[in-house]
DNA sequence: TCTGGGGTCCTAGGACCC
DNA sequence: TCTGGGGTCCTAGGACCC
């Protein structure tokens, strides 16, 4: 059976949530990620509107301001647009039971042998815009094709509230219809390499063998344009990922270089690591830390250890050492960051579960206090050290 | 223009073992 | 004595995505 799968993107997502939800930022240019004035921020979104301007994501804040000043400024609700998020995929569950949502805006849907149901896939991609549209207020963009990678190139292609569809058999020349910097998964470093060795077109790509790909490019890269150009790359969502991380990171104002500060901040930033691992019921016995210097470049260290993270005290303790390890004393920092990786579930069994070192009582407490916060988001429990973030 | 925060995956080199 | 080769695990850095 040919298979079809959609790709749904919502439109300049968080500006069109906060045109749906303040009426008068309608038609309005509107820029989510931060307000005059900070500093260090970036686009997150822009609306349509805004995009006229230049303005586009991932746009220091700072030019955003500059090429449109007029525009509303927000600095985002999340929360509000993480549960719009769910209205929306929960529209997509009514046309097929597989539905894989790739991020807080998009997601896609296995229209496979839906058609006896719901009729053709161009029918269905209108059906599921009309309702989207009317349940939520919000437009989105549609691809359809017979793989999820072309699908979400598809739906890039004629935003927003567009409707792209390849067909079957039209995968190789629709590929070689495309300028380079369209190849999703071709960024701005491999699209640099691309041009430097004379490729201009995708086309260019297709007439070198795979061999003379990997050489240039490497065997991954190489592989992956290969089959790219060809409309034969698939995305493997199937298996279950293999790694796992979760991570907390602050860029400072002002770049830092006093220890204690630092270390203020690596406390803040290990509770929220902490507790969201809490949350999702996991632990993990390695810790990463992240140092960005003044200058941008951008070191890392990590630290696998035989126990598990026990508490905050343990986590604070692990993530210290390392900086005291990796800091170069002196250097300005602009940013540090704190992770957790190959996070596992905490109902596995671990031996050293058998063993108590006094740190299991701690842990309790944590889980109550985090309990506590759940329940009443506005009671937070913080370190004495977090609190006085003066000196 | 002076570059966020949350992730995943890939690579290269070193340690260690047989 | 100064030197093989394969496998696996860990680490640091980098590319990419939204």
């Amino acid at each position: 059976m040919d298979k079809v799968f959609a790709h749904i993107d919502l439109d300049a997502f968080f500006a069109s949530v906060e045109q749906l939800d303040h009426p008068d930022y309608r038609g309005k240019p509107v820029i989510v990620g931060g307000i005059p004035g900070d500093r260090r921020a970036v686009v997150s979104t822009a609306s349509y509107e805004a995009r006229k301007y230049g303005v586009h994501s991932a746009m220091p804040l700072v030019t955003a301001v500059k090429l449109c000043p007029n525009a509303v400024f927000v600095r985002g609700n999340y929360a509000r647009y993480s549960e719009k998020s769910q209205e929306v995929m929960s529209v997509f569950s009514n046309y097929s039971p597989t539905v894989i949502q790739i991020s807080v805006d998009e997601a896609f849907i296995d229209l496979t042998g839906t058609e006896r149901l719901f009729g053709n896939p161009l029918g269905v991609a209108k059906k599921i815009k009309a309702e989207v549209k009317e349940k939520t207020g919000l437009t989105v963009s549609v691809g359809l094709a017979p793989t999820m990678y072309l699908a979400k190139i598809a739906s890039g292609l004629n935003k927003p509230d567009g409707l792209t569809e390849i067909p079957q058999g039209g995968e190789e020349k629709f590929m070689l219809s495309l300028p380079l910097e369209k190849v999703w998964g071709v960024g701005t470093k491999t699209l640099e390499h691309l041009k430097s060795a004379g490729f201009r077109t995708t086309m260019d790509v297709h007439e070198k063998s795979i061999g003379l790909l990997k050489t240039i490019f490497g065997n991954s890269t190489g592989t992956f344009l290969y089959n790219a150009v060809r409309g034969n790359h698939e995305m493997d969502f199937g298996s279950e990922p293999k790694s796992h991380s979760i991570s907390s990171e602050t860029t400072f104002d002002t770049d830092l270089n006093e220890e204690y500060a630092i270390e203020t901040a690596i406390m803040t930033l290990s509770m929220d690591v902490l507790f969201r691992m809490h949350k999702e019921n996991v632990r993990s016995k390695t810790v990463m830390l992240k140092i960005r210097y003044e200058d941008f470049t951008t070191v890392s260290i990590q630290e696998t250890q035989d126990r598990s993270i026990m508490n905050a005290d343990d986590m604070f303790a692990r993530c210290r050492s390392l900086f005291q390890r990796k800091y170069e004393k002196g250097r300005g920092v602009r940013l540090i960051g704190v992770a957790c990786c190959n996070v596992e579930d905490r109902n596995l069994p671990d031996q050293q579960d058998l063993f108590d070192f006094g740190d299991g009582k701690k842990a309790r407490v944590e889980n109550a206090i985090y309990s506590m916060e759940q329940k009443n988001p506005k009671i937070k429990i913080k370190k004495a050290r977090v609190l006085d973030s003066g000196s």
